[in-house]
DNA sequence: TCTATTTTGTACCGCACTGTAAAGACGCTG
DNA sequence: CAGCGTCTTTACAGTGCGGTACAAAATAGA
């Protein structure tokens, strides 16, 4: 654990503001995905040289991986939000919410970093392919396991399986991530929600 | 229209199969999309040389558009079945068992082409990215087409909206893509879409 | 056989890519 | 001020990329 006040190291300080440059790079990973994504794009982004990219990530998987922990952390709050709800009803129109289209801030690219960050690709970036597939298939663990607790306590509709529903769930919102990505609005998209939450068993 | 007999030409004839050819760079272009399938890659899966290649599919982008019209052409048949169910709800079941998982062949990549052949990526490939991404759309509008004669036909259930309901189905179906290119096995996501119509209103 | 026409492999081009070496620029400490 | 430690910049290295020039090889027709 660092120290909450920032010491100053000797040596020259740095003339970029770390946090300001990786939040850059974030967005453009998340708007090209990984491979798509050049050293130039990002350079430019985060307004820094390339040896200083370098000096202060390691190296472009070193970079994608604190944006990526960036893009999870500024989102965590969210989902465990929409997990704590009370009833399963509530808890998967929230998900699907969070995906299909709230639009907080207006210069956020759409869909999500974990859908198209590198869904495919070379097989240089399979191991970021994996970790990407990997925290998706966190998320639906964690529907799952919310799902388990709500028929322990009798508030899943009896044609509701666990397991099944909560993929059915995930992979819904990866849908909508993708749909977002193509350029349908958050308009239509929640529109799709209404009409799924419409017509949720009770 | 070119002659069903194909007649030979003068010179010297070609030494490899190009529907075989082409149905290898589909496979590439599908498992590993369109940036991240290098020449190489291609080049190595069609056994072709890559000035070969280029002879007879004109440029990387000119061998992707082929690819597309392949891969197309081989599902064609399926979804227009698929939309040429009876009742709305097997219209929606059919379809989402076509994206969800039917492994016909097992050589076969998972996903589907349309999502991840170029969901995201650099500038230069922009122009794919949006012609995947109209052919999608294209299918939304189909699937509303049909929900709109369903409309018509009395045979839509009063909580469902055709434009979101195609939505919603298209969204649905790529994010199945999306889990099964993740690894989810096609049995899981069947489950999902078990439940899915276990819990369709009627 | 000769010519026209097409395909094929070798060898190459220019470029963009990720990554780095080296030295100057800068602030801190003594 | 000198000296140390870190950051920044210029310039470059090495590789792989998409794409091609060229000449040999293989056919059809004259």
């Amino acid at each position: 654990m660092p120290a909450l006040t920032e010491k100053r190291l000797p040596g020259r300080p740095r003339e970029f503001d770390r946090n300001t440059a990786l939040r850059a790079a974030m967005l453009v990973f998340w708007r090209q995905g990984y491979e798509g994504a050049s050293l130039a794009d990002l350079t430019k982004a985060m307004e820094i040289s390339k040896p200083t990219l370098y000096a202060a990530f390691k190296d472009k998987e070193g970079l994608l991986r604190e944006a990526l922990r960036l893009y999870l952390g500024l989102h965590a709050e969210d989902y465990t939000a929409a997990l704590n709800r009370s009833t399963v009803r509530e808890v998967a129109e929230a998900w699907l919410r969070l995906t299909g289209g709230v639009r907080k801030e207006a210069d956020v690219p759409s869909g999500c970093f974990l859908v198209q960050g590198a869904l495919v690709g070379s097989q240089a970036s399979r191991v970021i392919q994996d970790e990407l597939a990997s925290i998706r298939s966190k998320g639906t663990r964690q529907l799952e396991q919310r799902f388990l607790r709500a028929k322990r306590e009798g508030d899943l509709p009896g044609t509701w399986e666990p397991g099944p529903l909560a993929q059915y769930l995930s992979a819904l919102a990866s849908g909508l991530a993708v749909q977002s990505s193509g350029g349908v609005s958050s308009e239509v998209l929640n529109e799709a929600v209404d009409q799924v939450m419409a017509n949720w068993p009770e």
